[in-house]
DNA sequence: GTCTATATATAGATAGAC
DNA sequence: GTCTATCTATATATAGAC
């Protein structure tokens, strides 16, 4: 019977798991450039030397890191479709934002992909590809599927929602807006679903 | 007659609006930690003792910059505001959009403040604070200057454009997913202002 | 595979001449 | 005020023992 060498779900080793979770505490915390491999190392417990032999250089380990993540927050939302689209919007718009605002760590992943967007520009476009893409194709359909809303245009709506939900948790959380422009959740949900709901 | 020792506009020594400059330039290239100073120095053309005697340190002259910039692009549009909110919409949609979209530093300027936003959460709310709130009360008043729109909540909806144009900016020109989300720009506004006009 | 110790480059910041 | 030259710390990355 062989030893069990790779983590049951991502398929990856232990010490390279471990190394991953120290990566993100600080990749996320500081940036790409502010931290260092020795930080890395010394917050994941290994040495510098073992972190190179897993992760061939910075780049590659914040490659892996963002990659890692990226798989794991999906947008894919699927909640039930009631008959009413209002309450099919309020209470997506309420799963999502309970969900994101209660995930520190995607709020500084976010945080971290745009500000390094410049730099790395292939992880930018994976993240959307892989997350945004589908988050929005998913609210479309959903969309598409209450014909009574009359939308013009579903996929510019579900843009438009999805960038209502990023400019709360921009303005609120990212950039700690809280106490400068405070508003409350559910007044933006119920004032977001109203703009859509027609009648 | 003293010699002319400041800008007339900035009311910045020469040399200090010098240094500046080569600081834009490296700072929104690189973002604040993979900038050095011996990189400024050299683009702006003096070296690195002056740059310290004008800005003491790397974060004060970070400092300086970001409210440089952060006072120059004001999104505070004064447009004129016909009768029909339609229009009204849609001509500042298009102004605010064609000014965004030709203003590649506005662009960088913007993934800068946000992806530094963990370190310095100051300069993010001082950016809250002098552009986003300022623009998104303008931007409410004219809306409230329409009852005929109907509007549950004019705030929330004033939100909800602007979350739609920065999602916008952010996918297609900030992280680069044009290819990936294709999307017209009148479509979009056309899209978005139908969203709005209830009727 | 993992460690300690180290090589080499470059960072932020300053001293001292002019 | 501005420069050249330099100090000290720390960065990425690796060599070599085990």
């Amino acid at each position: 019977m062989a030893k069990r060498q790779s983590h049951p779900e991502t398929g990856m080793a232990p010490k390279a798991e471990q190394i991953l979770q120290g990566a993100i505490e600080e990749f996320l915390a500081h940036g790409f450039a502010a931290t260092s491999m020795d930080r890395v190392a010394k917050t994941a417990g290994v040495s510098k030397a073992t972190l190179y032999n897993h992760f061939g250089d910075k780049e590659s380990l914040f490659s892996a890191l963002t990659e890692y993540l990226g798989e794991k927050r999906i947008l894919d939302f699927v909640i039930e479709e009631p008959e009413d689209p209002a309450i099919f919007l309020k209470t997506w718009a309420t799963a999502i934002f309970n969900q994101i605002l209660n995930d520190p760590e995607l709020l500084c992943f976010l945080r971290l992909i745009i500000g390094e967007s410049g730099r790395f520009p292939e992880l930018a476009q994976a993240f959307i590809r892989n997350v945004v893409k589908v988050g929005i194709n998913r609210l479309t359909k959903s969309l598409e599927s209450y014909p009574q809303l009359r939308l013009a245009d579903a996929e510019v709506t579900a843009r438009v929602i999805m960038g209502a939900l990023l400019h709360y948790l921009l303005i609120q959380e990212i950039m700690h807006g809280e106490e400068i422009m405070p508003m409350e959740r559910d007044r933006y949900i119920e004032g977001l679903v109203k703009l859509v709901i027609t009648d």
